[in-house]
RNA sequence: AGGCCCGUAGCUCAGUUGGUUAGAGCGCUACCUUGACACGGUAGAGGUCUGGGGUUCGAGUCCCCACGGGCCUACCA
């Protein structure tokens, strides 16, 4: 038999099955077009997920996000190109390779950092991969001919060419620092890379002897073991009470150095004794002031943070114990004057946690204000758009308050820093190595032993994914790309990073003009951008809304959720509740609600199947492998047909400017409610008797309808449940599509002529009837089996028309005997129903329950009550009258009629009742 | 310190520019194995939209304050 589906729906099997089909086929890949194409195009980078990671609830939002928008443009004939690949990520991979070599107890310096690199390539072959294999589980349709790797040779080549031009421009520059530094990885992190945490703590006051008088000042430090490397005390100079301490000399205590009182804005007079300790080593502050007082640098700690020869007699300690030692010295010393309870903003490590300690060290910095300015400009001018709109004004003012970034770090794996070190001390930045110094002639410069922080090359991805710094068709065709998504977390990270890039790398591209405009953005003039949208993705939380973190044991893991419910129904539920702005609080009953429906989907499926295999076997659609408006086939003869072909008109329109607007939820919602609340529940239940008709052509037209419809249908949804609907799509042509898959057929487009106004009305008052007597029936707990008479009394002729002609649905939707027409009085006999349209009295031996009748009705009447004195509050109201649109004041007055109307019904069915 | 977001039915969430009667899923209640589906059908109960002011003809929606919850940015010791 054709058209077989499996009884039940399992999506495992189902899934599997057609993720596989997907790659194999190469449904996805995009060959670079020819000169002369005139497609639109639309290009999607994948943010690069860690070649570390591990997919979570974050990544398979990300992901569906994407998808469905990737989907829905090439249904729409886009030629669409999602751009797949890993991060080398540094630090985390380091760490990862590290881990393993502990477990043979060895370190990375046994080995040397050649065979280290070595093992690193090793792990990434045999463990790298996994975070994109758990991406074909999600089918997500990406272009898996051109995956990257960031550590790639190409994309290397593009990271030394864009280093070497920032150097040669002046934007790169060396120099001696502050910097974030983590003792534990060993090397310097860039502020981002910084999480501040609010700790207890103590703020210390310690008292400092002036020289050559019995005086002695005192200053507030909530670090004390710095002192160690104290060259100078600050106060302001405005302040009265150092005034005469301006210029003399102080000791530090337990160092026994002669420093000097300096004055400086570093000094804060209202905070703590209006003194503080100037460490130019060791705080980012301090080292400003020093700078401006020429002060001496004293590092008093090495890379691990365990005090050094310049820490005298602390030399060896860890900074902790020298706290601990320093306090306690002070304390017998009698320097120790005061501490005081104090909340510290504590600075850790990111990716390890380690109190981060700000380092004097020699690091390579971007001077980032002249590559922010056009990044402020593009977004301020519009040329880039990002959504939701409030994070706009947090890009702007990020980016206008942007430090200097320290992109060197002291790894071994990742892009080494294309320079080279002669002994002369001569610093040459090359592309290649170069053969010998250019200065002094040597032959032996030794490259830098640092490299560059991984987010240095993931900028530079929207370019260097396209070949860049050569110039190529691909690079004409895809740049820029047309949107990202991602999360807000990486916004700084990566997203301003990318933009400040390319306006700079990429200044004076012009994207393939015909194709710029086929794709919308004719109007757009700047094509230096990486991308022209943003769309910024919700957090995914766990159900009580809070974070997801491994610490707390809260994670979701989608796989799991996958594997229970089904990746369509999981992609349901993220897209459902993906509200711009709004995070999500995962909750499984909702997916398992979408489950729920994948299965309503498949049984209706069959449903469909099973009368075509007995109407016409060979019945298929009409193929659509170009995007036509509505459904051109479809004859719509009976009302419930121009009923469906305009819900489903409607709801395409809105389902295309939801996806246009990422309001991902309300695009499923739409989908949702009408597949399920309209087709399953109205649409197939009326046409049942046609299905099921021997006359003549009736199931025949009946079937067709139904298959063309479901087709259309099953394109509106596969950008969100892309399995089932290809499953499905598959079956409705028994095997043998027109197309490898449905994700190469064309997305429904609204075709206005299909949108049938009254039909819906005329529709809405069938339902409302069918609804009344049903509700009756149940009041009246009439058995289901037993079909009852009912009278009716229709108020317009246009009703009675429609309910005639349509009287055998009634009858079998609502369980009626027979119809009669009454007049109205007797139709308002309880128990009775009534809307504006009509009233319908239930033939029904048994007595209705008068208390539970009066009781309803009583509590009708008040809220219509209620509606009516609000009603006519409003349009007694000259001011109202005057000052509202027309639309809603005509609103008002036919619902005031409509109100008398339910009025005197409910109060004349009320009065009956008490007789 | 500055900024952002949230508080709507028992639970999780919608509610685009302020406009008529505030919605969905899950859960709950009653009835139904009607020939696709019990992952189902039919109907129903359930909300003074956190509180208080204000703007407006009109506020869940805009403004202010308070309370509660979350997040981000920041070099004040």
């Amino acid at each position: 038999m054709p058209h077989e589906l499996p009884k039940s729906y399992e999506p495992g099997a189902i899934e599997t099955r057609w993720a596989e089909y997907w790659i194999k086929e190469k449904l996805f890949s995009v060959p670079t077009p020819p000169l002369g194409d005139t497609r639109p195009v639309f290009t999607l980078l994948l943010p690069p997920p860690n070649v570390t990671g591990r997919l979570h609830m974050g990544h398979m939002l990300n992901q569906t996000q994407m998808d469905i928008v990737v989907r829905w443009h090439r249904m729409r004939g886009f030629l669409a190109l999602w751009l797949p690949g890993t991060d080398h990520a540094g630090i985390a991979t380091q760490m990862m390779v590290e881990r393993q070599l502990a477990s043979e107890g060895k370190k990375r310096r046994d080995l040397g950092r050649e065979k280290f690199i070595e093992r690193v390539w090793d792990w990434k072959k045999h463990y790298g991969g996994a975070i994109l294999d758990q991406m074909k589980r999600l089918g997500a349709s990406v272009d898996w001919d051109r995956e990257y790797f960031t550590m790639d040779e190409n994309l290397s080549r593009a990271v030394r060419e864009v280093f070497v031009r920032l150097y040669e421009e002046g934007l790169i520059y060396r120099g001696k620092y502050i910097v974030n530094w983590c003792p534990r990885c060993e090397t310097a992190i860039s502020d981002l890379e910084v999480k501040h945490e609010e700790v207890p703590g103590k703020l210390y006051e310690i008292r400092y002897p002036v020289i050559g008088s019995r005086e002695s000042i005192t200053v507030a430090t909530t670090r004390p073991e710095t002192m160690l490397g104290d060259t100078a005390v600050a106060v302001n100079e405005k302040d009265e009470r150092y005034r005469h301490l301006h210029g003399k000399k102080i000791l530090v205590p337990l160092m026994h150095r002669e420093i000097p009182i300096i004055t400086d804005e570093l000094a804060q007079p209202e905070f703590g004794t209006g003194a503080v300790k100037v460490t130019p080593a060791h705080d980012p502050n301090d080292f400003q002031a020093g700078l401006r007082h020429n002060l001496p640098q004293i590092d008093v700690m090495d890379e691990h943070a365990h005090m050094n020869q310049n820490a005298g007699a602390y030399a060896g300690l860890s900074r902790h114990a020298a706290r601990e030692r320093v306090l306690a010295d002070l304390k017998a010393q009698g320097f120790l004057v005061g501490e005081t309870d104090y909340t510290i903003a504590l600075g850790k490590c990111d990716r390890c946690g380690t109190v981060v300690e700000p380092r004097l060290s020699t690091q390579w910095f971007i001077k980032i204000k002249p590559l922010a300015k056009r990044a402020i400009e593009v977004v301020e001018s519009g040329e880039i758009t990002i959504t939701p709109e409030n994070y706009r004004q947090i890009y702007l003012n990020w980016m206008n308050n942007i430090h200097d970034w320290c992109i060197s770090r002291q790894l071994w794996w990742g892009h080494r820093i294309p320079a080279w070190h002669c002994s002369c001390g001569e610093i040459i930045v090359a592309r290649e190595a170069p053969a010998k110094c250019s200065k002094c002639g040597s032959s032996k410069p030794k490259q830098d032993t640092d490299v560059l922080d991984t987010w240095f090359s993931s900028g530079l991805l929207p370019f260097t994914t396209l070949a860049w710094p050569e110039k190529t068709r691909d690079q004409d065709v895809f740049y820029p790309t047309t949107l990202l998504i991602t999360a807000y977390e990486i916004l700084f990270f990566w997203v301003a990073r990318m933009i400040m890039f390319g306006c700079h790398f990429m200044e004076g591209h012009k994207q393939d003009s015909v194709m710029k405009k086929a794709s919308g953005w004719g109007a757009k003039k700047n094509d230096s951008v990486p991308f022209r949208q943003v769309y910024i993705h919700a957090l995914v939380r766990d159900a009580e809304r809070q974070k997801m973190s491994k610490t707390k044991g809260n994670v979701i893991d989608p796989l799991d959720i996958i594997l229970r419910f089904g990746t369509d129904a999981t992609r349901f539920t993220l897209a459902a509740m993906a509200a711009p702005g709004t995070d999500i609080a995962f909750s499984e009953s909702r997916t398992d609600g979408y489950r729920a429906f994948a299965n309503k989907i498949w049984n209706a499926a069959r449903f469909m199947f099973m009368n075509v295999d007995r109407v016409d076997p060979g019945l298929r659609p009409v193929e659509h492998a170009v995007p036509t408006a509505g459904i051109p086939r479809f004859q719509a003869s009976a009302l419930e047909d121009r009923w469906i072909l305009s819900r489903f008109n409607r709801v395409t329109k809105e389902v295309n400017e939801a996806l246009a607007t990422y309001r991902f939820h309300e695009a499923a919602n739409r989908i949702y409610d009408f597949f399920w609340g309209e087709f399953c529940d109205w649409y197939l239940e009326l046409i049942k008797p046609r299905l099921m008709s021997n006359a003549g052509d009736e199931a025949r037209t009946a079937c067709g309808n139904l298959v063309n419809l479901f087709d259309a249908a099953v394109r509106l949804l596969h950008p969100v449940m892309p399995f089932i609907t290809e499953e499905i799509w598959h079956a409705i042509y028994d095997g043998k599509p027109p197309l490898r898959s449905v994700a190469l057929a064309s997305y429904p487009q609204v075709d206005e002529e299909q949108i049938d106004l009254a039909a819906e009305t005329e529709m809405a008052v069938l339902q409302d009837l069918i609804v009344s007597v049903r509700q009756l029936r149940l009041d009246l707990k009439v058995e289901a089996r037993i079909k009852i008479p009912i009278e009716l009394f229709v108020h317009d002729a246009g009703t009675g028309i429609s309910i005639m002609q349509n009287e055998e649905a009634i009858k079998r939707l609502a369980h009626v005997e027979s119809i009669t027409n009454v007049e109205e009085w007797r139709a308002r006999q309880p128990p009775s129903r009534g809307t504006t349209r009509f009233d319908v009295h239930v033939v029904y031996e048994r007595k209705i329950d008068v208390a539970f009748e009066r009781g309803r009705l009583t509590k009708e009447l008040e809220k219509i009550e209620k509606e009516t004195i609000n009603n006519r509050k409003q349009l007694g109201n000259d001011q109202f009258l005057a000052k509202a649109p027309p639309r809603v004041v005509e609103g008002l007055r036919k619902r005031a009629e409509e109100l008398s109307v339910l009025h005197d019904k409910a109060k004349s069915k009320l009065e009956e009742l008490g007789r």
